[in-house]
DNA sequence: AGATTTATTTTGACGACTCAAAATAAGTTG
DNA sequence: CAACTTATTTTGAGTCGTCAAAATAAATCT
């Protein structure tokens, strides 16, 4: 039986659940969700169990699990926090883009609606945390978009970051170091499916060689803002 | 046994034996522990005897206890946490005086050091929280000062307000709604132990009537601005 | 001092979350 | 489709923090 107030660990698992599931219907896999929380396929299915029964969320025994609309919003509302806080902790404290991420972890289950919403009127409403990723509304919605990533999308053009996939702390700072966060402009100049690597140029003229992989992590959209010269 | 990482729990008992512990070596009761914490004296004795054993605080059973130096760095740690996170939520987010605590209570144990030192640094090295407590300094220094009340110094004199002891929801919004936080500038014009009432007087000319009770709940220092007229 | 009241500790139990290892179901392959 | 591999579930056990109620120690009061 799990009670009224949610614990850090039911906010945890239906965040990761929510962030595991892309379509719609789908179900998420025990296996992927008990690696997402580090914690053994056993200590899983016990708590989805007891998510179930709850009916935060449906189980499937055996082929996996998918929020219902009272787990959805409870997730959507966690995510909400983690990805505020993110804003707020490189926007106004000044962190350090590739370390956020530990911190939003624990503050996403401390923080209440009411700080929460005063935040965000201080960030002035944002609609994507600092690695690109789209922020729940206050009412739920969340927009999630298929972008092209520097792998695949067509070489010569101006291209805006829009996101960083991969989030571990070595990308981040990899990213952060060669001058790719949200926001940059580059242009792919070369990309040798062959050998597995590209070159970007950004508008200072810089250039960066990187594996196609490495580009697959770093989503873009055609950038419209220079005026023909 | 209690491992290296502090939990929620610990960080709670320890920082209240601070808060309960005026003078140095005194030993706090089980009683007032267990009140403090909202739990059974049984549990709190439990507790208590786990923290014994991995010295953070000492427990001379039936008699009480006291924080060892590593339990005390440990609570003013944590105190420094609560008292700069209700500063921020009340002098950044724009948040009541009389709510922050709850808030608080939560919070002091998701900031990370590093999110604690940006903190301090965005609100400029504050000395005191919202309600007009000390806050530990980053050195674990916690400058505690023994001041008169509006119950106890002396009528007819200009008294600044420096810190509300009693922090329940009810008696802070009582102090905002009659304009009287720390800081603010008042005069006792009468006090009369018959009938158990004080009498202040604002600088506006506006005029208060409160219990003796009440005003032993309101600190106060000699307030020396005012230019001779 | 002996009896009574009050504070503290002990005992036995429970809920929430977790792991290791054994059991079982599903998926894959010859 | 039977054998094998992989994913999931079950089982048994442990930690942490808690409570209710019984046992005991300390303080207080004749
Ligand atoms: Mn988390
Ligand atoms: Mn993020
Ligand atoms: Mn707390
Ligand atoms: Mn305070």
């Amino acid at each position: 039986m799990i009670g009224p107030m949610a614990t850090i660990a039911v906010e945890n698992y239906l965040k990761h659940v929510l962030l595991l599931s892309t379509r719609e219907p789908e179900l998420v896999p025990m296996g992927a969700l008990a690696a997402a929380l580090a914690v053994t396929p056993g200590t899983a299915t016990t708590m989805v169990k007891a998510l179930a029964e709850a009916s935060l969320l449906r189980h499937l025994p055996h082929h996996g699990v998918s929020l219902t609309p009272s787990g959805r919003r409870l997730a959507l509302n966690v995510l909400r926090k983690h990805r505020l806080v993110e804003t707020f902790l490189v926007n106004i404290l000044k962190m350090d883009w590739s370390t956020v991420h530990r911190e939003a972890e624990r503050l996403e289950h401390a923080i209440s609606d009411e700080v929460l919403d005063r935040l965000d009127e201080l960030l002035g409403h944002p609609q994507s945390d600092p690695h690109g990723d789209p922020i729940p509304s206050r009412e739920g919605e969340l927009r999630i978009q298929i972008y092209a990533t520097l792998s695949s999308c067509v070489v010569g053009t101006s291209q805006r970051i829009v996101q960083i996939t991969d989030q571990s702390e070595n990308f981040l700072r990899f990213a952060d170091q060669h001058g790719l966060p949200p926001g940059a402009v580059v242009r792919v100049t070369k990309r040798d499916h062959a050998a597995g690597v590209l070159t970007l140029r950004k508008p200072t003229g810089r250039s960066i060689t990187l594996s196609l992989n490495a580009g697959a992590q770093i989503s873009v959209e055609l950038a419209m803002s220079q005026v023909a010269s």
